[in-house]
DNA sequence: AGCCAAAATGACAACGCTGTCATTTGTAAT
DNA sequence: ATTACAAATGACAGCGTTGTCATTTTGGCT
């Protein structure tokens, strides 16, 4: 039924080897052939048939994205970035949301590159940084690509971009300073995630930058979820002489506080500022709208994809493979909830 | 390097094709030999390889799921539903964000089909709904299945999967009469998507169970999006005596009315109450939270996709397939928004 | 034991492509 | 023209499965 290289190279009146090239690419054609070849083609309206082409290359071109992160916004515009890449560089995407808590996460991550054949793995936090999972991929050979929290380059064969939490947090927190508070609260989010500690390194640096003492009671432990921003709300209001800011680790807790903080009857910004991170959609639409950092995720994305592919074919090409570490920073998006207080 | 089906053969001293039958759970191997293989297969950690297998077999097992929808809550929770449906049956996922509103979103997605030789699509709304695709797609041969907004069983070779917006929405206006509204506004999504319309129709039916005559000057036009509600509030603020409440079509609407009503300075809901639709987890995080309906996304996900697989089986072996159409009715979900006007 | 159908197994050709290597064609220098 | 060499093209063997059909084995009958 469908048109095959064979059917293609009948019409064209060529060998399927010449028709093999022409759609690969290779170059070594006569502008002649190539037009001949092209147009039976469109006549046809062939497509090459994935399957043959993966089995008799030896390796698919696949890329599996793994992830086990809440934030809905935030996967689907990794996915889309990862897929705007794929599609130029004719890879496809295998999406695995999975729960990274799992003690055998390891293990199914192995046995889905396996079984799918995948080329590589991109995997985003918190799965990223979890030297267990990370261990038992390069125990069985797979390709990786890691998106980190973290900063200047580090040694590793296998490529990996960074998000520089510490500087944006950094920035939030010396905002928030500039707006006239000394009493700023952190709000952590889960610890596994490496972008807590970093964010909670630039909140102190920013402290110190600022000589204002660091002071332990006013952090907060919880997770990154709107439920934690409110109790944490209760917690700061509850508090002696409250804080008159807070700086939450992302903007589900910024949410959950600005919540919390509602429910007490507190003004935000006037009584509470409180500043988020992650700019997600949600933080444009809370009222007060609030401040954050805007992370780009959908480059972010493309980059580390791009990555992997270039670094795949270094591998399969046998070439030294150069790792092009980027880093971003996220930036400072200054909203109504931390207006300065008047 | 990795083991492949001869090797396993080799190993268990049988031929290929006995091998294959153990895979493939044909069921017509001797409890010993089947033993044997099995062994084998665990001893080399052997996976079929898919490339090879599909080729064989023509056609892939592949599934596309393709979507044109900001709500990034929604997309993620079909993406889960989907998978898990996948995965049970051996089947893969491609997914393919889009533009629906693109011209050529037709032919993409037939080139798609045939690029990645998908065995199926699923469809949600808006392309579900769009006449065009789907005769593009039935002239191209290709299987689907649609989720669909309304009610009843309609005819149709393909399967489909409904969704009652009609009764959720009679029931949200419904509630809000109940508390004692009878000036109620309603904001509409895109017109582009049924479940406006049948969102509307509940609305109307349900004023009309309550012998509430239906004011056309209450019915905004717009987009499901927060802008819409934000503007929506200000316009029916302004109006003489203005609504006492507000069914808005989606949950993002009603956060972006509650957003413009708070603006202004609006008590909410006492002197509006805001109802949404599709419990989307910010309805629960606004304050005061929405009043909406709660569409079992993963639910309708998997049946979907169920249905799909269910039928394309049948096909292939040339059964009769009967639909198995299922209807799936949103619940209200009361909260604060609407709370009764003391 | 001898026979027969049914069950179990195997041999081998596809599937549509790429990789390798051989062959043909074209081109520039003699 | 002839030669030498590069560029262009082709022939053909895999790649790892499944499907078809042939063959062997099994078990229940006489």
């Amino acid at each position: 039924m469908a048109a095959t290289i064979k059917s293609v190279a009948e019409m064209a009146g060529v060998s399927i080897k010449t028709v093999s090239r022409v759609i690969n690419k290779e170059g070594t054609v006569k502008p002649d052939t190539l037009k001949r070849v092209e147009e039976a083609i469109t006549a046809l309206k062939y497509t090459p048939n994935k399957a043959a082409r993966d089995l008799a290359s030896k390796g698919a071109s696949v890329l599996g994205y793994v992830y086990d992160n809440p934030n809905a916004y935030y996967i689907i515009d990794m996915q889309k970035g990862i897929l705007d890449v794929c599609r130029k560089n004719n890879f496809e995407l295998l999406i695995h949301p999975c729960d990274a808590s799992s003690k055998d996460i390891a293990k199914e991550l192995v046995d889905m590159v396996d079984t799918a054949k995948l080329a590589g793995l991109i995997l985003s936090p918190p799965l990223s940084e979890m030297p267990d999972v990370l261990g038992e991929l390069d125990d069985n050979n797979i390709n990786y690509v890691r998106i980190l929290s973290g900063d200047g380059p580090f040694d590793s064969s296998l490529p990996y971009v960074l998000v520089n939490d510490f500087k944006a947090a950094f920035d939030i927190t010396q905002h928030l300073i500039k707006q006239g508070h000394t009493h700023i609260a952190f709000i952590a989010g889960d610890e596994i995630h490496k972008s807590t500690i970093e964010r909670f390194n630039g909140y102190k640096a920013a402290l110190k930058d600022a000589n204002i003492p660091f002071d332990e009671s006013l952090v907060i432990k919880g997770t990154y979820s709107f439920e934690t921003g409110v109790k944490s709300a209760e917690t700061i209001l509850a508090m002696a002489s409250h804080p008159s800011a807070v700086f939450a680790c992302n903007d589900e807790i910024a949410a959950g506080t600005l919540f919390g903080a509602r429910m007490k009857g507190v003004d935000v910004p006037n009584d509470l500022a409180i500043a988020g991170f992650e700019n997600s959609p949600f933080s444009r639409q809370t009222f007060p709208p609030l401040t954050t950092a805007s992370q780009p995720t959908n480059e972010i994305a493309q980059h580390a994809a791009a990555s992997l592919i270039q670094f795949l074919r270094a591998k399969k090409a046998k070439l030294p493979h150069e790792n092009l570490v980027h880093t971003f920073v996220p930036e400072l998006v200054v909203r109504a909830s931390t207006e300065k207080a008047s």
